[in-house]
DNA sequence: GTCTTTTTGTACCATTTGGTTAATTTGGTC
DNA sequence: GACCAAATTAACCAAATGGTACAAAAAGAC
């Protein structure tokens, strides 16, 4: 990771106040580096305090650039979370790569799914506040990227794959809706981060310790596992 | 619903823009009405745009009233705030109170707990938002509430007796914790709400059509309810 | 009626905040 | 090494915004 480029010597001249050789510091060019620096500070600082709280002075304070950069690079507040927001879910969505579930028997492919999610959106709680900020924005900006779509479009279409595996074999219901399996497993998963805090607040921490956490996850993916097999005890596939 | 008092006569006398004799129109106090005008209005905009992305201005200009008396009986924008979520939850809480469960099986209690949640969140969007813009601020304001925290806990004490009874005449599991059930319920209730800007905005609005809502809840209600009975086909308590 | 307290409208202010102007340096090219 | 576009810094600005000062009008006490 290659340093944002900042303060190579603090300039060897003598200040010199007037307007004539205002004698700046020396720097280094490197664009690539000072935008990364900017998305990285801008998704804490609008995941800390949402669109309208995150102040562009408290991003440029974060960065190790200046503010006039980020309107250079991204316009104007809006550009800038409209891009961080895309970096949030691009980032996020690294993380999914390794997930091979093609060689697993449906159900347990599903069971593997649901419980990365849920492991998966703990991991992230940056990203899902940025999801959060967006719906009280009624998802104008996740609406409008093209790129967000795909990534979630992919998601779907994984879901479709294990349910007609498990249709076909017949381990699983063949009436299963890929979207509304995605809803469950995502209401899960999204809720048990969102939520959080007002949950401790209301009910302690009770529920969030690294035991109960996993307790937990494993409940809900047992029970909606159970829920997608088919009515009654029918088959046995895919059983452990 | 007795008007927040305004305007009852647009002033007799000639306007006379001069500092002496403001000539102002009649009124009439009503303090508990124009309190009342203020939260519900701040409630609106709190909801649509968050705490910081609100403005006092706003709020005052969707009232019958000025920012004047915003600050008057409010003191600040967090007070405001403050009083409007729990003005949100106390609102709420009063659509709550018709559900009987006391007379009905344990089983049957607590699918009409989750289905009534459901249904009440789904009719409840800007209290949902509150709660959602809540979490943001990581709680602070609920944290502070009593009120809040004595409403929330009659909702686990309903549940604590729905497994009580439960346990006793073996219709549900005898392990099962309240809280984790109030989880459970609030996840997929308030996740349908919550996130369905985002939702719909990458895979349509199918799930949320009238029918499909329905639809939706009844699986996620049979699916807990049966995760909530005994193991497997112990017993048989319960069944419509 | 008169005096005090509470409630309300108008105009205003200080600060914060998103955004900009203009100068300066870098790094490559001819 | 002169020249130029892209990158960077520093200082600045206008508008928006939370909050107030002040005076006037109604209500309430006596």
């Amino acid at each position: 990771m290659p340093e944002p480029a900042k303060h190579p010597a603090p300039d060897t001249g003598k200040p010199d106040k007037k307007k004539r050789a205002p004698r700046r510091p020396r720097w280094k060019q490197n664009p690539d580096a000072v935008q990364r620096d900017i998305l990285i500070n801008a998704i804490s600082e609008f995941a800390d305090r949402g669109l309208s709280g995150a102040r562009v002075d408290a991003i440029a304070a974060r960065t190790q650039t200046s503010k006039r950069m980020i309107y250079y690079y991204f316009g104007d507040k809006n550009g800038l979370y409209a891009r961080a927001l895309e970096a949030a879910y691009a980032e996020v969505r690294k993380g999914e790569e390794g997930l091979n579930l093609d060689h697993l028997p449906a159900a347990e492919a599903l069971a593997k799914l649901a419980e990365f999610t849920f492991d998966h959106h703990r991991a992230n709680p940056d990203f899902i506040r940025m999801v959060m900020i967006e719906n009280i924005h009624n998802a104008e900006f996740v609406g409008a990227s093209d790129m967000i779509r795909a990534l979630n479009g992919a998601a779907i279409d994984q879901l479709t794959e294990i349910c007609r595996r498990g249709a076909q074999d017949g381990s699983l219901r063949a009436d299963l809706d890929p979207m509304q399996l995605h809803w469950q497993i995502s209401a899960f998963s999204f809720f048990n981060v969102s939520n959080r805090p007002t949950f401790s607040a209301l009910f302690g921490a009770a529920l969030f310790t690294p035991e109960t956490q996993v307790a937990l996850r494993d409940d809900l993916v047992r029970m909606l596992v159970e829920a997608a097999r088919r009515p009654a005890g029918t088959d046995g596939t895919g059983g452990k």
